[in-house]
DNA sequence: GGGTCTGGCATAACAGCGTTATGTAAAAAA
DNA sequence: TTTTTTACATAACGCTGTTATGCCAGACCC
């Protein structure tokens, strides 16, 4: 009744020689042909596993958003929530740059030719603001921020962050301002705005440039299996 | 001596069509061949005239800029600057809603395959940012931002709007929090980080939201020739 | 006005792409 | 062992951007 099985070693070693291929040689690298050619198959072995190059892409951006929570999940909690926030910040960023490809298809609409995220990819991807809504909560009642919707203020760091790695990314900000000096600008203008006054802003942005060298930037998120915990 | 000049109409058609096209029917849709057939021509006019499909691209980026500095320069100068600055962000995002293929191509990295901005092209991007500059300036001299340098203050501004926009276009902006609401305490959120009072924010924000509707909103920008102000 | 020469544009081909139809063989169930 | 089901290889289809080739329109010179 029940027929070959695939190869589970397949799929992960498909994905991972897809996400080296984007990384290194950029999103003009990534082609059926390619991708079977180094994995030693033929181009059938997208289809069977992913049901086309679409599926292969989905896969890569489901890895995509589970590094970015690796790196959130090495921000500790403090007493200090708007530190924390701006950590999230800082590696929300270092995240993107480290994956500067692999994020310009997460959130770059169609950044590649004919793929496109489905509703359900992007609800995936917003569940990981779901972090930074907790952090935003702890910020309101500690008193730090004014609004009280934690969820608004949360779409809110998040889009301006969001807005300045993405014009980092595609070099817009080059001389005479770089991306650092515009992003510590806005990690405190953004605190100010939603409530906090500059001092305390200014402190919490200058502590976690601290913390996140020791607990964010050497992160190595090891690449998840596909589906399949198999490894060999 | 002096050979066959090229049509100058060609140009302008092309680019017309291109255009049309992507707003039409997206980036899957901009061909060489499609193009060509609608303008009744062969693909070698695309070759001929812009020496491939990226020359042909980047004319249509030209174009995103310039409408978008024709909805900036309907924004009044008045003696609210913040409200000046919040509608120069209305207008942004006006723009970028009522052009989100061209928008996603002008800034989007590489949103169509194969192609990619030069240096130049995002100084030319940049340079629409003058504008937001000269405002900033105003601010600052009113005494209503806090940060001195004006060209900063415009990064600033221009991240976090761009942000917003680019994640709306994605969709990623839905239910609950629609972009209009995280829109709007954006832009008050800002301009207190940068120095304003909460209650004359506010107050800039709600007024340019009428300007909007009468200086920007119903703009519609002619389609600048290409290089040829020839026109029949 | 005729000659000349440069380059716009058409035709057709090439290499690449994602995808699919077809055939084969491997692996799981009976 | 037989049966069944599907993973995978091969080859083709239609599409893409690009280019080699050739024709001829049109601007200069005489």
């Amino acid at each position: 009744m029940s027929p070959r099985r695939s190869n589970p070693r397949t799929r992960s070693t498909l994905v991972d020689i897809a996400a080296g291929l984007l990384a290194d040689e950029g999103p003009d690298a990534l082609s059926a042909r390619r991708i079977a050619a180094e994995a030693g198959s033929s181009t059938m072995a997208v289809y069977t596993n992913f049901g086309g190059m679409s599926g292969l892409v989905r896969q890569m951006v489901y890895e995509g958003f589970a590094r970015m929570e690796a790196y959130f999940s090495h921000v500790l909690h403090t007493d200090d929530p708007v530190a924390d926030m701006t950590l999230f910040g800082r590696a929300y960023r270092h995240n993107a740059l480290t994956n500067p490809h692999l994020y310009a298809v997460m959130f770059g609409g169609a950044s590649l030719a004919g793929f496109s995220l489905t509703a359900e990819d992007r609800q995936y991807g917003r569940f990981t603001l779901s972090t930074i809504v907790e952090c935003a909560t702890r910020c309101v009642t500690a008193g730090r921020f004014r609004v009280g919707d934690a969820e608004l203020v949360a779409h809110q760091l998040w889009t301006a962050i969001h807005g300045l790695v993405t014009l980092e990314l595609g070099e817009y900000l080059i001389d005479p301002w770089n991306a650092d000096v515009v992003f510590e600008a806005q990690l405190t203008g953004l605190m100010v705005g939603l409530g906090d006054t500059v001092e305390s802003a200014t402190r919490s942005v200058t502590s976690s440039l601290g913390r996140f060298k020791e607990e964010v930037e050497d992160v190595r998120p090891l690449i998840p299996a596909q589906d399949d915990p198999e490894d060999g």
